[in-house]
DNA sequence: ATTGACTGTTTAACACTGTTAAGTCAACAT
DNA sequence: ATGTTGACTTAACAGTGTTAAACAGTCAAT
């Protein structure tokens, strides 16, 4: 069971090169050729230890997203979380080049069990008093947010465009303070 | 200068055979040689008409945004005009197959003015007596979420994951309402 | 010690992709 | 009749993700 051969190759090895590549090249550049040649291997070599390139990728936007999920600072209100949560989200797509294209273009895992993701989710919420209907939706909603920014301040000529007229760093929170404080509406008390 | 020999293929002929294969084929079936055989021709045809695979993203990009300009219900404030804007936004990517993702991926055409752009962009809601540097902020954050939004509810997997548990035209229509009113903190007066 | 299984990798190949260069053929202008 | 130009074809390049088959190496059992 436990062989001694050590393999030189296995998950971590390969997601953490393919980030390297990432980094340098971006996304278009991230092949599976380029990423064997990284690793000192032949492509087909990859394909023992992932399906196929989707699966590469998905692992690599949840490792994009986890941070995101941990950075969260400590929030005493469901709505400081979120926000904290989409600030969070917006540093993590900027810390990797083309971070939310990625997240945009990757499968999500589809071995897992529903009900268990979706309450892992929303477990932050739910332990500041939301239930999981409406936290699903909020967080659902920031996602989109920061990810739709993200993907719309990564596109290079429409940044260019509107980088004279427009401070991204600005809007992003005008936008996310505007969208959080308006749950209020959608929530009973509170 | 006016050749009377029918060119059989123009741009606009172009682009329709393309939407029609994105709705058939989905955008990895989008591919230019597929795209040529369906206009009877062969692929390098379709260079004598575009520069690349690039500006027919473009243009279909630009071939979905318009109607959702254009079909936004006439509004007495910028609030509501925002809100018909999401939602016809997300009517149009609905429409398209992959309609989002398109979006998001498609090069912005690098030629135009950039004020003048702007100005278009933000020409409804200066009317309605918003100025311009708030009224792209508003309209980014509103394209952002809705193309996120969008994105996300594409994602197949995960589309399959959160169906069961989150109603996606309610929870959308909800984080809408949220990012709108929510603008009014951000804005003096009104 | 030889066999057999299993792990991890290689080589070769398939069916694609976007794109360019060069050639072709008709319609027009001179 | 000649040349120019528009619109297209054929051939090709360099690259993509992915699979099948072959091949070392290391282990356990015989």
């Amino acid at each position: 069971m436990a062989r001694s051969a050590a393999p030189a190759l296995d998950r971590d090895r390969l997601v953490g090169a393919a980030f390297a590549l990432l980094e340098e090249e971006g996304l278009e550049g991230l092949s599976m050729r380029r990423l064997a040649a990284r690793l000192g291997v032949q492509a087909p070599a990859l394909y023992w230890h992932i399906a196929d390139k989707g699966e590469l990728l998905g692992l690599m936007a949840q490792d994009i997203y986890a941070p995101a999920y941990a950075g969260v600072p400590h929030a005493a209100h469901w709505r400081d979380w979120l926000r904290g949560f989409g600030h969070a989200l917006r540093a993590t797509f900027a810390t990797h080049r083309d971070g939310a294209r990625l997240c945009a273009s990757a499968p999500a895992p589809r071995d897992r069990d529903v009900a268990d993701h979706a309450a892992r989710i929303a477990a932050p919420l739910a332990a500041l008093g939301l239930d999981q209907g409406r936290a699903l939706a909020f967080v659902a909603s920031v996602i989109s947010f920061a990810l739709g920014w993200a993907s719309f301040e990564a596109n290079g000529p429409m940044h260019d465009y509107l980088d004279e007229m427009l401070d991204f760093d600005e809007s992003f929170d005008i936008g996310l303070k505007a969208l959080v404080s308006g749950f209020a509406d959608a929530c009973p008390g509170r």
